[in-house]
DNA sequence: AGCACGCCGACT
DNA sequence: GTCGGCGTGCTC
C-alpha cells in the first residue's frame, strides 16, 4: 500500500497523505515521522492506507516509523473520527488532547557551525558577526539562543544571510521525549546461574566476611524480590559499593543498566477492602446485572454515602474475571488521596491512575501498559477517557452529574460522559453512570428507559440524612442577629458544634461575589485592559487580578478616576469570611480552601490531612470542599449564601444549585451522629430549597423537566453555541449578522442571538455569540453540522472576515 | 500551529 | 532610504 493519510499534531481541518517507502512496515495507528512545510517535522499518526495516487500533487515520503508497534488501536482511530465530528473539532485536536506530551513531537530548528568556513568573520556586519561567534564557540546555537544573543525575536533575515554565506547550516531533529528511566541492576554471572556452583565461592570468601555478608544478602533479596536493585542492595546489607566492587572484580557478579517501572509499584499484598454487600446494596447488583442483558447503559441513583463505591468494586471484579478492561471515571477534583488509596490497596498493580497531576513520563508509561493490556483498570479523570484500551468491558462514571466532565477551553470541547457511551459501543461494552445527584438529561433518559435506573435510598449502616434548615438572612438582618456572614442561627450552631469538639464546614459560593475595589467618592471600578471585566483584589499578594487574561496590576493608591484617595474593597469572598470567623470564634482554629490556598496539589494534600487530623475545626472553602471528600467528625455543615446560587442567569441553575446544596449536605453527619445542615438565604420561599430540605430528587426532577420541556432546552435539544472571535468589534458584530442570516432557513426557527456575552471582550478580543437548539427529534444532526462547517470555512474566506476565529461548542454547558 | 511572503509606518 | 510590523496563504 504506497500511501497513507496520516493525522498531524496541529488544529488543520484535513488529513495530508504521504507515500509510504516500500521498507517501512506502517499500519493504521503508527507514529511516523514526516516532513510538513519547508523546515519542520512531526509525528504524525496514521490513519488509512491505501492506493489512490493524489492526482495534484507529489506526495512526499513519510521518514521514518516511530514505534514498533502502533500507539494506538483501530478502535481509537475510529474514536477520534467520531469525536472531531461530533464535536466540530479537527482529528488534530482530538490526536493533541489524546496523546501524551512525550509522545507528541516537532521539530527544533538548531543552527551548526560549518567549521570548513573558518574563524575568518571579516565579510560580516555586526550582528552577523555576533551570532557567528556566538557560533564558532558553541557549535551550535538553538532558535531561541540566537534570539538571547540578537536580543530579539526576529532573527530570520540574519539568519538567512549566515546559511547563504555558509557560515552555518540548519537542521531539524525530531527527538523522543520519553526517556526510559533505568537504574543499576545486581545480577549473578551465568556461571553462577545454579546457584550450587556457588558453594566453592563461600570457601573462597571466608577472608573477606563482609563481601560474603554482601553475597547472602543478595541472595536472600533476589530470592524475595526477583529483581534486584544496586541502590536496594546495598541498602538493605549496609553495604559500600566498594565491596559491591570487590565482587564484581571477582567476577561473581555484575552490574547492568536497565529499564525499570516509573510508576510506584504497590508493595506488599493487596488489602482487600470488605466488600460484604447489604441488602439493598445486593439486590442493586442484581438489578445493575439484569439491565446489561438488555441495555448497555444504567443510571446508579444513590443518596450520598450508599456505598455506591462498593458496589462499583464489585462490579470491577466481576469484569476482570471476563478478562475485561475497566475504566473509572471521576471528576478530577474528587479524585483526592482518599478514594485513590482504597482502591490502591483493594487492587494492587491491576489498578493504574490517571489525571493531570502526573508526570509527562509517567504518562507514557500508563499508556503503554494500557495497550499493552497490562493494566486492568483505570481509574482518572475526564482525559482517561482518550486512554489506547484494546478489551474494554465496563466504564464507570462517578458523579455523572459533574459539569467538570465538560472540557471547557482547547478543542476538543468534549463531554466524557456522553464521549463515553458512544466509545462503549464501539467495544461492546456497559456504561454505569452513578450519582446521588444524577443530571436531568441522565435521569430523563433513565425514566424513559433509554438507560436502566436502579436506586439506592438508604445511607449505609443505617445512618440518617442531615437535617436540613434554613436561615433567613433577611429576618435575621433586620433585627439585628446576624455578624458579619453569619445569622445567629448558624452562629450558635457553629458554638455548639465546637464545644462538642466536632468539626465545621462552611460553604460561600465565590462565583459572582469576588472581591473587587470602588471608589466611594465616584463610583470608579478598576478593570482590565484586556477584557471586560472588573478586576479581582487578592489580598495575599495586595494586587488586582484579572481572572479572565491573568495580567496582574498594582493597587492603585488613589482612584485612577477622581484622584480621591477613597478605593475600597468589597467583599463576599472566602478570604472574608475566614477573616470573619477569625474574630467571631478565636480559638477556633479556622482554614481556607479556594483555587487560590491549595494552587499546588501540596497545598490542597497538606489541607485534607490537617482536617483529617482534625487539627483543624472551621475549613471555609468553595466548590472544592464539595467533592470526594469524606471527613468522619463533621457534624456541621453550613452554606452561607444560597441565594447567589440560584440567581445565576443560566438554564441549568436550579439543577445546579440543587446537586452542590444536596451534595454539600452529604458531608455532615455519620452513623453515630446525625449531620445538621443550615442554609442562609434571603429568598427562603424558594422552590429548589424545599426540595433539598426533603431530600427530594423526584420532586426536583418532575419540575424542572417540564420547564425544560416547555423552553426546548436539554434533554429535548441540543445546544450548539457558536462564538466569534475578532480584534475589531465592529467586524465581530457584522460577522455574526452575517453568520446568522446564513443558517440554513430549518435552523432559522432554532436560533437565539448573536449577542454579546456577559464578557464581551477577553485577552483583546471582542466576542459574540449565537445559540442553536437543535430539537433531539431533528434527524440527520450530522449533516447539518456538516452544513455549519462549511458555512464557516466560506465566512473565513471573505476578505473582511480572514482573521475571525470561530469557535462552536457542541453539547455547551 | 508555524512560517514565508508581501505591503505599509518609524527610524538612520 | 531601510527595518520590521503584522495580515494572508499554504503546508501532502
Amino acid at each position: 500500500m504506497p500511501f497513507a493519510d496520516v493525522i498531524l499534531p496541529l488544529a488543520l481541518p484535513r488529513n495530508y497523505t504521504y507515500a509510504v517507502p516500500p521498507e517501512l512496515e506502517v499500519q493504521p495507528g503508527s507514529r511516523v515521522a514526516v516532513q510538513f512545510g519547508k523546515n519542520k517535522k512531526y509525528a504524525a499518526v496514521v490513519k488509512r492506507l491505501h492506493e489512490e495516487a493524489p492526482a495534484e500533487y507529489t506526495p512526499k515520503p513519510l521518514l521514518y516509523l516511530l514505534d514498533e508497534e502502533p500507539v494506538i488501536n483501530p478502535v481509537q482511530l475510529a474514536f477520534w473520527e467520531w469525536m472531531s465530528r461530533y464535536y466540530m473539532c479537527s482529528e488534530g485536536e482530538v490526536l493533541n488532547a489524546a496523546l501524551p506530551a512525550y509522545l507528541k513531537l516537532s521539530s527544533e530548528t538548531v543552527f551548526l557551525f560549518n567549521e570548513l568556513y573558518g574563524d575568518d568573520f571579516s565579510g560580516l556586519d555586526d550582528e552577523e558577526y555576533l551570532v557567528a561567534e556566538a557560533l564558532h564557540i558553541r557549535r551550535e546555537l538553538k532558535l531561541d539562543e540566537i534570539q538571547q544573543v540578537l536580543g530579539r525575536a526576529q532573527v530570520y533575515p540574519v539568519m538567512k544571510r549566515l546559511l547563504e554565506k555558509q557560515v552555518c547550516y540548519i537542521y531539524e531533529e525530531l527527538k523522543e521525549a520519553y526517556r526510559p528511566k533505568t537504574e543499576k541492576i545486581v545480577m549473578l554471572r551465568p556461571e553462577y546461574a545454579d546457584e550450587a556452583a556457588l558453594a566453592p565461592l563461600f570457601d573462597q570468601l571466608q577472608r573477606a566476611p563482609r563481601q560474603m555478608e554482601l553475597l547472602l544478602a543478595y541472595i536472600h533479596l533476589r530470592h524475595t524480590s526477583g529483581v534486584v536493585r544496586q541502590r536496594e542492595l546495598l541498602e538493605k546489607a549496609g553495604a559500600s559499593s566498594a565491596q559491591l566492587k570487590g565482587l564484581v572484580e571477582k567476577g561473581v557478579l555484575e552490574i547492568q543498566q536497565q529499564p525499570v517501572d516509573r510508576l510506584p509499584l504497590n508493595a506488599g499484598p493487596e488489602i482487600k477492602l470488605d466488600l460484604t454487600l447489604n441488602d439493598e446494596q445486593e439486590d442493586c447488583l442484581q438489578q445493575i446485572h439484569d439491565h446489561f442483558r438488555k441495555k448497555s447503559v444504567v443510571l446508579l441513583h444513590g443518596v450520598t454515602s450508599s456505598g455506591k463505591t462498593m458496589v462499583y468494586i464489585r462490579l470491577i471484579e466481576q469484569w476482570l474475571r471476563q478478562h475485561k478492561q475497566v475504566l473509572y471515571l471521576l471528576p478530577e477534583i474528587a479524585l483526592t488521596a482518599q478514594i485513590v488509596r482504597r482502591l490502591q490497596q483493594h487492587f494492587g498493580n491491576r489498578i493504574a491512575i490517571y489525571h493531570s497531576r502526573f508526570n509527562n513520563n509517567e504518562r507514557v508509561e500508563i499508556w503503554k501498559k494500557v495497550k499493552s493490556g497490562e493494566t486492568r483498570i483505570v481509574l482518572g479523570a475526564r482525559s482517561a477517557l482518550l486512554l489506547p484500551f484494546k478489551e474494554l468491558g465496563l466504564l464507570i462514571l462517578d458523579e455523572e452529574h459533574d459539569p467538570s466532565f465538560k472540557q471547557q477551553d482547547p478543542a476538543p470541547r468534549y463531554h466524557a460522559r456522553d464521549a463515553a457511551i458512544y466509545y462503549a459501543t464501539l467495544f461492546k461494552a456497559r456504561v454505569l453512570l452513578g450519582s446521588a445527584t444524577p443530571s436531568v438529561e441522565s435521569y430523563y433518559h433513565a425514566r424513559r428507559g433509554k438507560y436502566g435506573l436502579v436506586t439506592l435510598r438508604e445511607r449505609y449502616g443505617g445512618a440518617a440524612m442531615p437535617s436540613i434548615e434554613i436561615s433567613d438572612t433577611r429576618k435575621a438582618a433586620f433585627h439585628h442577629q446576624s455578624s458579619g456572614h453569619f445569622t445567629a442561627q448558624l452562629r450558635e450552631a457553629i458554638e455548639q458544634t465546637l464545644a462538642a469538639d466536632k468539626q465545621v464546614i462552611l460553604f460561600q459560593n465565590r462565583r459572582g461575589y469576588a472581591p473587587f475595589m470602588i471608589c466611594t467618592t465616584c463610583g470608579f471600578v478598576p478593570r482590565c485592559r484586556n477584557c471586560d471585566v472588573s478586576l479581582t483584589y487578592h489580598k495575599h499578594h495586595d494586587k488586582l487580578h484579572c481572572h479572565y487574561c491573568g495580567q496582574q496590576y498594582p493597587r492603585p493608591d488613589a482612584c485612577p478616576a477622581c484622584g480621591s484617595p477613597t478605593l475600597v474593597t468589597r467583599s463576599f469572598g472566602t478570604e472574608k469570611v475566614e477573616d470573619d470567623l477569625v474574630a467571631l470564634f478565636p480559638h477556633a482554629r479556622v482554614a481556607r480552601m479556594d483555587l487560590d490556598s491549595v494552587r499546588s496539589r501540596e497545598g490542597h494534600h497538606k489541607l485534607i490531612r490537617l482536617f483529617e487530623e482534625r487539627r483543624i475545626d472551621i475549613l471555609v472553602g468553595t466548590q472544592m470542599v464539595v467533592k470526594g471528600l469524606d471527613f468522619d467528625h463533621v457534624n456541621l455543615v453550613g452554606i452561607l449564601h444560597a441565594d447567589s446560587l440560584l440567581s445565576y442567569p443560566d438554564f441549568r441553575v436550579h439543577e445546579r444549585a440543587f446537586q452542590l446544596m444536596e451534595q454539600v449536605s452529604g458531608r455532615a453527619g455519620r452513623k453515630d451522629t446525625p449531620g445538621r445542615v443550615i442554609i442562609q438565604a434571603a429568598n427562603t420561599q424558594h422552590p429548589v430549597l424545599g426540595y433539598v430540605v426533603r431530600h427530594d430528587y423526584e420532586a426536583f426532577f418532575d419540575v424542572e423537566i417540564a420547564e425544560r420541556e416547555r423552553f426546548g432546552y436539554p434533554p429535548f435539544s441540543r445546544l450548539l453555541r457558536i462564538t466569534l472571535k475578532h480584534k475589531k468589534q465592529e467586524v465581530v458584530r457584522q460577522a455574526a449578522a452575517v453568520l446568522a442570516e446564513g443558517l440554513p432557513a430549518e435552523l432559522q426557527y432554532y436560533r437565539v442571538g448573536p449577542a454579546v456575552p456577559p464578557v464581551g471582550r477577553i485577552r483583546g478580543y471582542y466576542l459574540m455569540e449565537m445559540l442553536i437548539k437543535l430539537p433531539r427529534t431533528l434527524q440527520r444532526m450530522e449533516s447539518y453540522k456538516q452544513v455549519l462547517r462549511a458555512q464557516f470555512i466560506r465566512m473565513q474566506s471573505l476578505p473582511p472576515y480572514k482573521s475571525l476565529q470561530i469557535v462552536p461548542d457542541v453539547d455547551c454547558m
